[in-house]
DNA sequence: ATGACACGATTGTCGTGA
């Protein structure tokens, strides 16, 4: 059985539900996990997203800013989310599937502008939620596990990971202190960046292009800061990969496109 | 060189993204 995985930063649900039932209707993904709803729980439009085919749709958000969901078209074992540097600021949202495989969907902090933690909050906190992600990641009890960690980690770790790495270094998402640390996390859970297993690290890879300046897209200015990484039983599971690039040149889109995985099971 | 645009909550403009 093939399944299908796909993670998606929409920067606001409620806007993109046209390109949600496109992608839908063109990838077939089994589980679409969702970042920035930018929604409350009471407003998700949760009937227009089961038209879609999704059976089970969980959600998890917050007025403006960040949000998580989770769109699944099979039968879910389990549901859960977790709080991260003790704020419910609606960054996590896991399923478990029958098959026992948990699918982990994330939206780290982006950290703000400044990348020093002592003048700069957030970039602070960006800092602490990755640390406590690695620590969650260590324990034995996680990492023997059939995981699947998706999402917006707001982070583009290796040098091809940005259209240009001398240039990027001292913007925040690309600082060899976030480099430094994704590389502790991937390797505390011994886990498969995924787009890297699939794409040599010396090929340019991207998943996001910047709104402001406007021809980002099209000279290809970009960076990958969403990611699929997998624990160490799933890894001869791991079939196809997948940076779903066209959806960025549709008609009022997402600074960030889906990136997809197939695992045989 | 950090401006440029997009979004949500608001009604004029601001916080945020990265």
């Amino acid at each position: 059985m093939t399944l299908r995985i796909a993670t998606w930063n929409v920067n606001s649900v409620r806007q993109r539900l046209g390109h949600l039932k496109d992608f839908t209707d063109s990838h077939q993904p089994d589980v679409l996990c969702l970042q920035e709803t930018k929604v409350q729980n009471s407003e998700f439009p949760e009937h227009d997203i089961k038209s879609m085919g999704y059976k089970t749709v969980l959600f998890h958000g917050q007025k403006s800013y960040n949000g998580v969901a989770i769109l699944c078209k099979k039968e879910i074992e389990i549901n859960n989310q977790l709080i991260w540097c003790k704020k419910d600021d609606c960054r996590h949202l896991s399923i478990t599937l029958k098959d026992g495989v948990q699918i982990h969907n994330f939206y780290v902090p982006s950290g703000g502008a400044i990348p020093d933690p002592e003048q700069n909050d957030k970039f602070a906190h960006k800092l602490q939620f990755i640390k406590e992600m690695t620590k969650w990641i260590s324990d034995p009890a996680q990492k023997n596990e059939k995981l699947v960690i998706v999402g917006d980690l707001n982070v583009a770790p290796l040098v091809n990971d940005v259209w240009n790495h001398k240039k990027i270094q001292k913007s925040v998402g690309h600082t060899p202190l976030e480099c430094d640390l994704m590389e502790k996390l991937r390797e505390a859970g011994n886990l498969t960046d995924v787009g890297r297993h699939f794409v040599s690290a010396d090929q340019p890879l991207y998943s996001w292009w910047g709104y402001r300046y406007k021809p980002s897209f099209v000279k290809n200015y970009g960076w990958r800061l969403d990611h699929i990484l997998t624990t160490e039983s799933l890894k001869s599971a791991l079939q196809h990969f997948e940076i779903v690039k066209d959806t960025r040149g549709w008609e009022k889109p997402s600074d960030h496109v889906p990136s997809i995985v197939d695992l045989n099971l």
